[in-house]
RNA sequence: GCCCACGUAGCGCAGGGGUAGCGCACCUCUUUGGUAAAGAGGAGGUCAUGGGUCCGAAUCCCAUCGUGGGCUCCA
């Protein structure tokens, strides 16, 4: 069996060749295998339409047919000039490679340049179908021409292709800009602006409980709730230094009274002034600080995707002022507080990334980065968590972990970040005094545990598809009177639960059982309570479960306990 | 921001140089029906916005705004 890379890195030579068949005049880039696929970069002096992508495949199926073999050809760097005389992208290539033997590999009278390794022909690619047409940057860089990208999937078996091409099919079921229009979450409207959310009442109310939970956690978990302004002069912005190293992120000033104002992008800063309020001793620390901070982002507008990326978001936000002897332990707690944070909403399994100290420009002392690196390393093993580093990923003014989770069809979301940060005390001076009675610089902690309440919601919502547990579902019962006789009896159902704290809404329209059902079921309300004759008469209620279908009649009591047994309360 | 595509009723979509249609939703009436869609009738759109071409533009052109797939960037 041919490795999985190699069969969609030929099936990208295969498109490529098929594409110079149909299109003689383009320039080809690069085509390597990526997750589930491939992809080539074209130039072309028009674009591909969506009836191409038919077209290519069809020619693909030819190329594949003539079973021509992949033959691997070492030639030198004037050579392989010569063979791609024709091909600047390649030409480009070949210029900034340094090795003087190079590899080409020729399939049919197609060559590419290309270090392999292949199929033995072209019959041994897989099952495979293109996908999109999109453009992409020239060695990614924004400042080089914009190609045109085919994007396609590839797999040893049909069976395998099929598998994915439902997987993505049960994506878009999920996609939570979809569900969030069906069931009255929130939407994004033009007149309001790009990237700014409202909030519908269904939505407002997941987010209440999520926010809730969020707050009592915290304050259970030893932080104190804070909470800051909107805006503030651009003073604080230059002293915390964001206007430098982060003013393409900020919306434009606001003049109040002849001073400039700004609208906040982070919360950090806030925290530090309310710090700097008075003299700290290391006897109160740690100090954790928690925010859910409402801040606004210059996101540009090709990046905006419904609630994963959006200009106007709440981060679920804290800051941790603490001593260098406290950073191990600190760190630790942090760490499992996120997970047990991320588990409560149905996450448990995650990728989780260190970054360490960037090659360029970095503020703190090599030391600082070296013992705050370890901090976090030990803290992870402490913890007993597996991690990846990312070399040199760190920001500039420390090194973070970041958990990254994977949610029910096994997509991976960004979320918490624990960042140390060296920059911020510097700038705002903040000072604690320690037990030798002087004044010391304090560590600083930056973290987001749910990432952003926007963001987090939307990957609740793909994760759950809709179906949101009891806990987290706005409406989680909803009775149905099956004539307009049993009204009364309904609104006394509705009562008793509400009165146990149980969020139930009657559907008296007239409208047939059946209709009120699909329609419970299509708004995924966990519970539906049908009450006609017969449970007046028994003084019951006919459950059925959003997941589970009928469950037969029982007494409200009855079903009461069944709802906080299933909520864990 | 960049490349391509798209923007027609609340939603999903047809149509396409001679001022608009379908399904669902909505409203009214009939119906009071037992676990995923009862029946009939009605209302609703200056075809995203602003310019231009044309006797005439929703349709063609330009710009703007927005959306989608990507690139770059990131919570």
């Amino acid at each position: 069996m041919e490795n999985i890379e190699t069969i969609r890195h030929s099936t990208a030579h295969v498109m490529a060749h098929a594409v110079e068949n149909l299109f003689p005049d383009v320039k080809i880039a690069i085509g390597p295998s990526i997750d589930d696929g491939f992809y080539y970069d074209f130039d072309k002096s028009t674009p591909f339409v969506p009836e191409d992508l038919a077209k290519i495949e069809k020619e693909m199926t030819r190329v594949v047919k003539k079973n021509s073999p992949f033959v691997r050809r070492e030639v030198t760097k004037a050579e392989a000039k010569e063979i791609f005389k024709d091909q600047p992208y390649k030409l480009e290539l070949i210029r900034d490679l340094e090795d003087e033997t190079l590899t080409v590999y020729e399939e049919g009278g197609f060559v590419d340049l290309c270090r392999g390794p292949h199929v033995e022909a072209t019959r041994k690619v897989g099952a495979f179908k293109l996908l999109s047409i999109a453009g992409a940057y020239w060695r990614g860089d924004e400042k080089n021409p914009m190609l045109q990208r085919i994007y396609g999937t590839a797999w040893a078996t049909k069976e395998e292709l099929e598998e994915h091409l439902h997987k993505l099919e049960e994506a878009e079921r999920r996609d939570h800009r979809k569900l969030g229009r069906e069931l009255e979450l929130y939407s994004i409207e033009d007149e309001v602006g790009a990237g700014l959310v409202l909030w519908h009442p269904k939505g407002a109310l997941i987010r209440k409980i999520i926010e809730d939970y969020w707050r009592d956690a915290h304050y259970k978990g030893g932080y104190d709730l804070v909470q800051t302004p909107h805006i503030a002069r651009q003073e604080l912005w230059v002293t915390s230094g964001h206007l430098d190293f982060y003013s393409e992120g900020m919306y434009g000033p606001m003049e109040v009274e002849g001073q400039p104002y700004r609208i906040k992008p982070m919360n950090c800063p806030f925290h530090l002034a309310i710090y700097k309020t008075r003299l700290r001793s290391y006897r109160e620390f740690p100090i954790r600080w928690a925010e859910l901070g409402t801040v606004y982002r210059f996101e540009r507008s090709g990046t905006l995707h419904g609630l994963m990326r959006v200009r106007g978001f709440t981060q679920d936000d804290a800051h941790i002022f603490l001593t260098p002897d406290q950073l191990d332990s600190e760190i630790e707690r942090t760490l499992r507080f996120s997970i047990e944070m991320l588990a409560a909403f149905g996450f448990t399994e995650y990728d989780i990334y260190l970054s360490t100290k960037p090659d360029g420009k970095y503020v703190g002392s090599d030391e600082s980065w070296e013992q705050a690196t370890n901090a976090l390393r030990t803290s992870l093993e402490a913890a007993g968590l597996e991690y990846k580093v990312d070399e040199g990923g760190g920001a500039f003014y420390g090194p973070k972990i970041d958990i990254k989770i994977k949610d029910a069809i096994g997509r991976i979301w960004q979320c918490s970040t624990i960042q140390v940060d060296f920059n911020e005390p510097e700038r705002f001076d903040i000072t604690y005094i320690a037990d030798d009675g002087k004044a010391h610089r304090p560590i600083m902690i930056h973290r987001a545990l749910l990432g952003s309440i926007e963001r987090f919601f939307g990957v609740l919502v793909e994760h759950y598809a809709g179906a949101f547990p009891l806990w987290l579902a706005p409406v989680q019962a909803v009775i149905l009177p099956i004539a307009d006789r049993h009204q009364d009896y309904a609104h006394s159902v509705a009562e008793k639960l509400s009165a146990k704290g149980f969020r139930v809404k009657v559907d008296v329209r007239n409208e047939k059982t059946g209709y009120k059902i699909r329609e419970a079921q299509v708004q995924k309300i966990p519970y539906m309570l049908v009450v006609g004759d017969r449970e007046v008469e028994s003084e019951e209620i006919s459950v059925r479960s959003r997941d589970l279908g009928d469950l037969g009649s029982k007494g409200v009591d009855q079903f009461a306990g069944e709802l906080s047994t299933e909520l864990g309360s």
